[in-house]
RNA sequence: GGUUCGUUGGCCGAGUGGCUAGGCACCGGUCUGCAAAACCGUUAACGGCGGUUCGAAUCCGCCACGAACCUCCA
């Protein structure tokens, strides 16, 4: 295949060049959400990137799978020990069952994903589905001998392993540093190191998601369904696992760890991390209290936001910064991104109607090149966006009449522009719903206050003209004491 | 404290050892009866101090500031 995609490794700190351990084939698993509570913007960053980046493999050529779990075991909200789940505690305090909750947010979720044009993944596992697989996976660590079972629970033995492995291998974190600084709050842990995980807890009175395996019964450790479904849908061996940055440690460490225990094997040959976003400077998220849901965004409702943000704004902000860079949300960045994509769009729509002359005075060519290899190299999008900016000023100079393009340069440019604008950035034409409602409604009022203003004059021809005119568009009209009622 | 990363013009945000990224705002212009919108054009930056180099915002060192991870987090 050719193509010269670089993706930047965080198991080796640089861009490598992409080749899939099958030709033609791409296994591609990203760490989804955790379903207790609506999405929020730093949710919608690595659905966006990795999104960008299934569309471009695609494009490639490859024939892509796409994994993308859904957490619905919640992980335990404080320490291992005392810790509740963080699904069945919102379902305890909504009074319903843990399922509910999981049900009611993916559907959100889904929902908020298909608005901003973020293309479904080919497989969603639940990690509640694939508890066999899980129990199964930990059977193979405690196999492998680097597991031990203490008082129903199951745990990695991280010291051991680091004997033989690199635990830290993805993090840079060294176990002697983390044995040092942590071993005063060993108490009377069933662990035997403060660095082991749970691959399997044995479930509190009062857990109430709970299943049968051979230690007790229990819930699996949050970094096993990862490990278990990652290798049930792309084999043992793939090619790329994604996830935000703040999954490198543990989770990602902990996941490496495990397959490698288990399998023998480093499984995934590409790790990608997207970085946060923030507000003030500060990461956004659910433990700060900091973040903002994607409904929020669109429909304003939020005191930081001076407006509703369509979600191809998100979608384009998210864009317009590098996946590994932090980005950092305002209002005012928000809205310098809404105009730059109107503009965009604006010059889109206008490149459909733009007419062919003989010769072209301008050049054209190239465009697809460079866009690209913006993308080819590690996915920079907004290198790629600026280049379609600065084909817009030749389309509108031709639109201006300032400058003629040929019939050939004109497809190439559309041609261009429909890949990288629909296709593989995944912006869509969208009637901003609010704006359009609200102008919409000014506009009927417009009209009727025109009638109002006939019927004055007693211009009755003009007055009932329009009334009999929207009333066949489907409009009721009512005439009120002092003015006028409308609806569709 | 440890590990990692960052500091770019009014704001957001790319980037390379020498050649103006881009967006938004500002300013100027075209258009318009006027205005708005739209379009065109211009301006402006590389945290501080040293070093390497013919040349560094880009490489190295130190300092300052900020962030992420070390508990759950996308």
């Amino acid at each position: 295949m050719e193509h010269k995609l670089y993706i930047y490794n965080t198991l080796t700190r640089k861009k490598e060049q992409f080749i899939p351990l099958h030709e033609n084939k791409v296994g591609m698993y990203v760490c989804g959400p955790t379903v207790y509570g609506d999405g929020h913007l730093g949710h919608a960053r690595p659905a966006i990137t990795f999104d960008i980046l299934f569309r471009y493999l695609q494009h490639l050529g490859y024939k892509v799978r796409y994994v993308r779990n859904i957490t619905d075991v919640g992980h335990l909200e404080n320490d291992a020990d005392s810790g509740e789940d963080k699904i069945a505690k919102k379902a305890r305090l909504d009074q319903l069952e843990p399922m509910e909750v999981v049900q009611y947010y993916v559907n959100r979720y889904h929902k908020a994903m298909e608005a901003l044009n973020v293309l479904p993944p080919s497989i969603e596992p639940h990690a509640s589905g694939h508890i066999m697989e899980q129990i199964e996976f930990t059977q193979k660590i405690i196999d492998a001998g680097f597991a031990y079972v203490s008082e129903g629970s199951v745990y990695f033995d991280v010291e051991k392993y680091n004997k033989s492995n690199n635990y830290g291998i993805i993090s840079g974190r060294n176990i002697d540093e983390m044995l040092e600084t942590t071993r005063e709050l060993d108490g009377q842990s069933e662990k035997r190191r403060s660095v082991d995980f749970a691959l399997w807890k044995k479930a509190s009175p009062e857990h109430i998601m709970r299943w049968n395996a051979p230690w007790s019964v229990g819930f699996p450790g949050w970094h096993m369904e990862c490990s278990a479904m990652g290798t049930k849908y792309l084999g043992e061996e793939f090619d790329i696992h994604g996830g935000g940055m703040d999954l490198m440690f543990p989770h990602h460490e902990c996941e490496i760890a495990q397959n490698k225990a288990g399998l023998g094997k480093d499984s995934v040959k590409y790790w990608m991390h997207n970085n946060m976003i923030t507000i003030g400077g500060q990461k956004m998220g659910k433990s700060l209290g900091n973040f903002i849901t994607l409904d929020e965004f669109f429909t304003g409702n939020h005191k930081l936001l001076s407006k509703a943000f369509s979600p191809m704004t998100i979608r384009f902000f998210i864009l317009q910064a590098h996946y590994r860079s932090t980005v950092d949300f305002s209002s005012e960045a928000l809205e310098a991104s809404e105009k730059g994509l109107e503009r965009l769009m604006d010059g889109y729509a206008r490149l459909q109607k733009l007419s062919p002359s003989a010769t072209s005075s301008i050049e054209t060519a190239g465009l697809r090149a460079k866009c690209e290899e913006a993308l080819n190299d590690d996915l920079n999008t907004p290198i790629a966006i600026s280049y379609l900016f600065e084909a817009l000023k030749v389309i509108n100079s031709v639109h201006d009449g300032k400058a003629t393009i040929s019939v050939s340069d004109l497809e190439e440019l559309q041609s261009v522009f429909k890949l990288m604008v629909e296709d593989l950035l995944g912006l869509k034409v969208e009637a901003t719903a609010t704006g359009t409602n609200e102008a919409y409604k000014q506009a009927i009022d417009m009209l009727l206050n025109m009638r109002l203003e006939a019927k004055r004059n007693k211009d009755w021809a003009t007055s009932d003209k329009i009334r009999n005119e929207l009333t066949a568009l489907g409009f009721e009209i009512k005439d009120t004491k002092d003015g006028f009622e409308w609806k569709l």
